[in-house]
DNA sequence: CTGAAAGCGCTTACAG
DNA sequence: CTGAAAGCGCTTACAG
């Protein structure tokens, strides 16, 4: 069998309650007994038991994910943004996907109320959060991603959608677009239904009062994308810009736009949400609203760590700023 | 306190044997009694601790991935994959980064060592093979994505990288052209070196040498694709066509080729490789070896969590078959 | 079909 | 500064 506490302790000549205090570094120990546990430690190569420790202490300092797909261009970064401040507070990072339906979120319940970690990140928890609801009555450290005020129960990091779209809607107005073809999400999302009404105020604030007829939604692919545009196209729609509720689907909608030979800006400008990587790399270069990606993951990360610690979250909302980035597809 | 396995008995007036029993659907019992069990069960809303299950029957019932990062393309479409199958198993999902270097390795190898896992999925094992090889020998079941050859003491699940390249190769001789431009990953990975060497074999089949100045080494970014063909511009390079280790490098490619005023595929062909979603959303649409990259997930788990269960391994490399897609890029 | 008891490998008051 | 002992909440031979 490998190597235990009780063998380090019997090779070493002192008592398991020793070799945990110099493994912990906890209480006042003798520097050489310390030092000779230590010895022991390596010869033997001993390292404790992920389980034993985690039983014992009742903490597996692990925290989980709930994603609704790793798949995702930006899911992608906000994992991986998440994942980084966990290990480097030595955390472990159980993902859970919610892509199937009913029974993923069972076996997801099982292994949460389980107690197999110490604390919950979401993104977007639609359909899950009655779950979740429950789990964090039941003393689960929970913080949200990206849906804020949804239910403001639960801390959360998001981003300003609201003054983002509004942004987007200046940002179109300076150039003279009066008539938009919004290719929203579904405005199941609170995200979404933020985005709305900041793009509205926006044109508002202007005096412009926007066709209801040029709203579309979309489901943030790139078909939808394209769908959105050729639907329009088809219906002999007067637009003037595109305002794309993510940059996929932008991308998708100029492509059609393209391809019907429309010239982007000249005759339709562009503008998407999120500002990924791949804004940058469409033809042309898409203007886009920047959302903090990483630092979302990051701070929701590390508001969840410190609730584990006892911490308790913020009551408000954390949101962070949107930017502005302009590319080729408005600014031609 | 929360309820354990000793409320259910007492309530019931079993012991916690049988609580178990019924709980794990073990050994023969009188079924009234396992209903009897079931009803304090609910009544009681008990679930078995993880942390207590996970050290007493000595596995946790996760296994571990690491991963080079969650935030490029087809990581993200490997892990999704890989963590259903995990899920449908009743298996969780530990992710490790290997981003942070030395360090995180570090971490990492700790929380292996430990015993947090019960097996360890691999991709891109560059310059972690030492850690994982300790690891391997110390018991770990591993299975490795995508590296085949380079070691072949593990399973490990690949793709037809060589026949791959080659019908890249063969393609785009039907197609008359003899002086690809190739842009190539980093050498150190096994699956590159296959790339060049198929791509070589299916010209050399035909009895065209190819220039090797016309070889240039990207990094799998799309600025990486970009900087190769302007640098090949520049230079002025003769080539046909373009042969890319991967779509994001093709799509860089691309847009210079384009923005100086070539066409594509008139005066320049181009092929990706990995088929990813946006190889259909470029301009034009990327011809591209396609990689099943939800299958090679999926296998991979699938051989480690039977691994987990006792079954040994296949002894060679599983390699899943590349297929050819053919979009605008060449064909127009 | 069921139970008493040992054991999994640590941590943590408590005592000295 | 150090140790004996209880305890964390299950599973699993072993016995009946």
């Amino acid at each position: 069998m490998s190597v235990t506490i009780r063998d380090v302790a019997l090779r070493a000549g002192v008592s398991k309650t020793t070799v945990s205090r110099v493994l912990n570094g906890r209480g006042e120990l003798d520097e050489r007994t310390a030092e000779r546990v230590r010895a022991v430690i390596d010869e033997l190569g001993y390292v404790p038991s992920a389980r034993a420790v985690a039983f014992a202490r009742g903490s597996a300092r692990v925290i989980g994910m709930l994603v609704p797909s790793l798949a995702w261009p930006w899911t992608g970064e906000v994992v991986q943004a998440a994942v980084e401040v966990a290990e480097e507070a030595g955390y472990g990072m159980l993902v859970f996907t919610a892509t199937q339906g009913e029974q993923s979120m069972r076996r997801f319940a099982g292994h949460v109320s389980a107690k197999a970690i110490d604390g919950l990140l979401v993104i977007e928890p639609d359909g899950t959060l009655d779950a979740i609801t429950a789990l964090h009555d039941d003393g689960l450290p929970v913080v949200l991603i990206d849906d804020r005020g949804s239910e403001p129960r639960f801390p959360s990091v998001s981003t300003t959608n609201r003054l983002g779209a509004r942004a987007a809607a200046h940002h179109l107005l300076a150039l003279g677009r009066h008539r938009p073809l919004v290719v929203s999400g579904e405005p199941r999302f609170g995200c979404i239904r933020e985005r709305l009404a900041g793009f509205d105020e926006g044109y508002a604030s202007a005096g412009v009062t926007l066709d209801p007829g040029l709203v579309v939604e979309g489901d943030f692919t790139y078909e939808s994308g394209q769908t959105a545009a050729a639907r329009a196209l088809e219906a002999g729609l007067r637009f003037d810009s595109v305002f794309a509720h993510n940059d996929v689907m932008a991308a998708g909608a100029m492509a059609v736009l393209r391809g019907a030979g429309l010239r982007i800006p000249e005759d339709v400008a562009v503008v998407g949400f999120d500002d990924l990587p791949l804004a940058a790399q469409t033809d042309p270069p898409l203007t886009a609203v920047h959302q903090p990606i990483r630092e979302m993951g990051q701070t929701a990360a590390r508001m969840l760590l410190a609730a584990c610690a006892g911490t308790p979250p913020p009551d408000e909302a954390i949101v962070l700023p949107t930017s502005f980035t302009v590319r080729t597809s408005t600014a031609g």
